[in-house]
DNA sequence: GCCCATTTGTACGTATGTATG
DNA sequence: GCATACATACGTACAAATGGG
């Protein structure tokens, strides 16, 4: 039997009991262990993550602040912010 | 000889290269590590910080979530922040 | 159970500064 | 100089949890 991993489809729900925060910083998480986002790549920026999941600027950077914090991510001021 | 430790006037000085969040994260990281904020004790509110320091809430909340994710304070919903 | 005050949590809005290319 | 991108800081509103009366 094989093992099902359902990836697909992974949008940002508003009103969900997750907060939005949690639920891009899961999306980039994801991305991230599955080699969508290697190492030392640059993720979007906070304005294309804001734009591209309908979110507030405020809200992509806290989820990319909440990855940096785990250190899974290293955020490079007037650059971008990178994979670990 | 002794060492003479100058704690006193831990002010937090706006225009200062450390920004706000940081410096005010750094005062309530002393604190309790002198022993001022003991363990299982509720650190001040974020409103109560905000005033005390004279910066705006965002950034008096911006220092507990510092120290929150550094493992030093949990923050309890409706209750308060305490040390760990 | 209900109301109220307090406190943290989430989310959006905006402005300015700094760094990079 | 200019565009892009992150950093800091203030402002605001509402939701959710807690505890006291």
């Amino acid at each position: 039997m094989t093992t099902a991993v359902t990836l697909c489809c992974m949008v940002i729900e508003h009103g969900a009991p997750e907060p939005l925060y949690r639920q891009l910083a899961a999306i980039i998480r994801d991305r991230i262990a599955s080699g969508e986002y290697p190492p030392r790549t640059r993720v979007p920026s906070i304005t294309q993550l804001a734009a591209e999941h309908d979110i507030a600027e405020m809200t992509a950077r806290k989820a990319l602040d909440l990855l940096v914090g785990e250190g899974l991510l290293i955020a490079v001021s007037g650059r971008g912010t990178f994979v670990t």
